[in-house]
DNA sequence: GGCGAAAATGAATTTTGGTTCGATTAAGGA
DNA sequence: TCCTTAATCGAACCAAAATTCATTTTCGCC
């Protein structure tokens, strides 16, 4: 067993599988199309995996409390709505450039989980949409932010704007995560307009 | 053949289909789901369509049309850089929710077509894409937007935004789409910021 | 050098998928 | 009533898919 330092066998299967369904979807990926991106059989992956679920469970919930921790960060902070809301699209772009290839495949490929995993999935996520939704709130109550845009749309239009950051940032292009991350809060706390 | 008024035989076979698609994902729906959905056995489907391939490209393309001939009809109408893009975006916002499932397929399953329809598609939505960015320039040339916020994210930000919308709004909520459209609008050229 | 665990293999199984085909039914117009 | 055409069907085909299993191969370590 070669562990670590270098990935393990079962890491480096879970690492290509993601390059995979990001490029062509879980679906239509096979074990065959894995197996031979690694040089070996089909039947040689299940050394290292149980199924080909399992490997997406692996890197839907290992995102999904990447991003946890990170908002926890953010809360435990502090700070006025701004500063919060800023802080959490900050933090959320990071946990995404630290895997631009996971986060791709937990943001589309996730409802390919089977049941009780997709429960469970959704339960974390909309848990942590909320609490995005709390800071957007609290920013209206206190007058920090206009009251007349809609609570939903303004926290799905977050996300979604968050959450396509994998499908076109480059990360060998000038802007850097920690840049990119300031300049989206700011667009989306004080807009495009000078 | 019976046509105008209802829906010919084929357009219902492919507004199921886009309902399935939307559901589970172009790859894992099975030409046998979808004659299920239609009361109907998989081989009675090839009546009236030439293969699950040709119902995605009918759909994409379609879309595409659509989104097109709004962009067309804003560039015409001409204005300052706010109040094209203030326009595109309703624009787009309206095409979506005029058929929000066959938007959604759009979105997320075109990638599924096959050669050379995937390379005709993504030319019309680089094109479609360019054309926004062309607005934005503009709006930061003339000064009417900030200059200090990277061109590619600031389109990217904004698709990102709009193209989502089919995955969270509800038609049957309070808020009308047109609404949307200029909340999004707000949102996005004046920010939440107060 | 050889032991044991990890890694890989080839063959086989079972299921499911898209699609074809020839035949049958249903319905509307001449 | 007969003819045409659209719509449907059942059976079958073939390819591909996930997974199992018993069997080797590989390789670091004593």
């Amino acid at each position: 067993m070669e562990a670590v330092g270098n990935l393990s066998r079962k890491e480096q299967v879970i690492r290509k599988a993601a390059e995979l369904f990001r490029e062509k979807g879980y679906a239509a990926s096979s074990m065959r199309d894995l197996a031979q991106m690694l040089g070996i059989e089909a039947a040689s992956l299940y050394s290292h995996i149980k199924s080909k679920e399992e490997i997406l469970q692996s890197l839907c919930f290992d995102m999904a409390s990447e991003f946890r921790k990170s908002l926890q960060e953010v809360e435990k902070q502090g700070g006025d709505a701004s500063q919060k809301l800023r802080n959490g699209i900050i933090g959320h772009i990071q946990v995404m450039a630290k895997d631009l290839i996971a986060s791709a495949v937990f943001m589309n490929e996730h409802r390919h989980l089977s049941q009780p995993y997709l429960r469970d999935f959704l339960l974390l996520r909309i848990n942590y949409i909320n609490r995005f939704k709390d800071i957007i709130e609290e920013g209206m109550e206190k007058g920090e932010f206009k009251k007349n845009i809609d609570k939903k749309l303004a926290v799905m239009t977050l996300f979604s704007s968050l959450n396509w950051m994998p499908q076109w940032y480059d990360p060998k292009s000038n802007i850097v995560p920690t840049e990119l991350g300031e300049q989206l809060a700011d667009m989306l706390v004080n807009g495009l307009k000078k």
